[in-house]
DNA sequence: CGGTATCCCTGAAGATACTG
DNA sequence: CAGTATCTTCAGGGATACCG
């Protein structure tokens, strides 16, 4: 988990986005947070986290622009932590985790929570596309390196 | 790390997604796999991931069914290792990732690698729609939980 | 080259107690 | 209620040596 000095890795956008957002609690307290939670306790309820280790998380979440802290609305004493616009841009990735979770890991049948358009109460899908609006698969996608590196 | 007997993410298809792929290395190995990789010693070159821990990794990607031990076509004795559908569908997870850490975790100016079409070289990107059609930000999103249980 | 077997060590997570 | 402070434990991962 811990980055080394450097690896291949490191021009890649995705092997980043792992280092940042790659450990469990906190894609899942960004996963909270998008179905609406905001306090210590909340959070700390619904995934039975350690505070300590909860607080630590919602710091170094914070020192990472994903959630911001603030005021809450009532004027109450108790903080509250939201959303930052580049945290709620991690919302296609928890779509895409939770698309492939509902398809391989649940057995038929088996319920699960799910994602609707709360306008039209239809499911919300995903998909990957050229800048034209092809529909594509991965066979078709090809990593290349940046120019003076290798990826 | 370590899932706990017990939380209130157990329906959650996101949270499951993330017991199952939600280390740093395993989507790294798949992130390796998508770019054509398919041999122990070209995994272990390009992540700088210790033998043992890599062998253990690929052990249980196996397990998990996202990738598949096979023969080498020429006939060689080495094992390869490539990906099922089961891995090939993580495919939007990988891009959703990347085009985040393309627009978070990169300076201005700076060199990344670049995900494209191979037919076209056009970039590829995602996005999120209702069935229809209608692409969809988070704010329309709503996590419903399943009939007998809570998210 | 493609692993397996050990040993060790660090750091992430839990439990608990305490504070404003 | 929202944290901070300690202490301890334990498993993930690195290094190294070895094997077919």
């Amino acid at each position: 988990m811990v980055r080394r000095k450097s690896f291949s890795g490191d021009y890649c956008p995705s092997a980043r986005s792992l280092d940042v957002i790659g450990d469990w609690w906190s894609l899942l307290i960004v996963r909270d947070a998008f179905d609406g939670l905001t306090r210590f306790g909340e959070f700390q309820k619904s995934l039975g986290i350690a505070k300590n280790i909860l607080s630590q998380r919602l710091r170094t979440l914070v020192e990472r622009g994903i959630l911001a802290p603030v005021a809450p609305a009532d004027g109450g004493a108790h903080q509250e932590y939201h959303l930052t616009d580049k945290g709620r841009d991690l919302f296609p990735v928890m779509v895409a985790l939770r698309q492939w979770g509902e398809r391989y890991l649940f057995a038929p049948g088996e319920v699960h929570s799910a994602l609707i358009d709360r306008e039209t109460g239809q499911p919300i899908r995903l998909d990957i596309r050229t800048q034209d609006g092809k529909p594509i698969g991965p066979e078709r996608a090809l990593i290349v390196p940046p120019p003076e590196a290798k990826d």
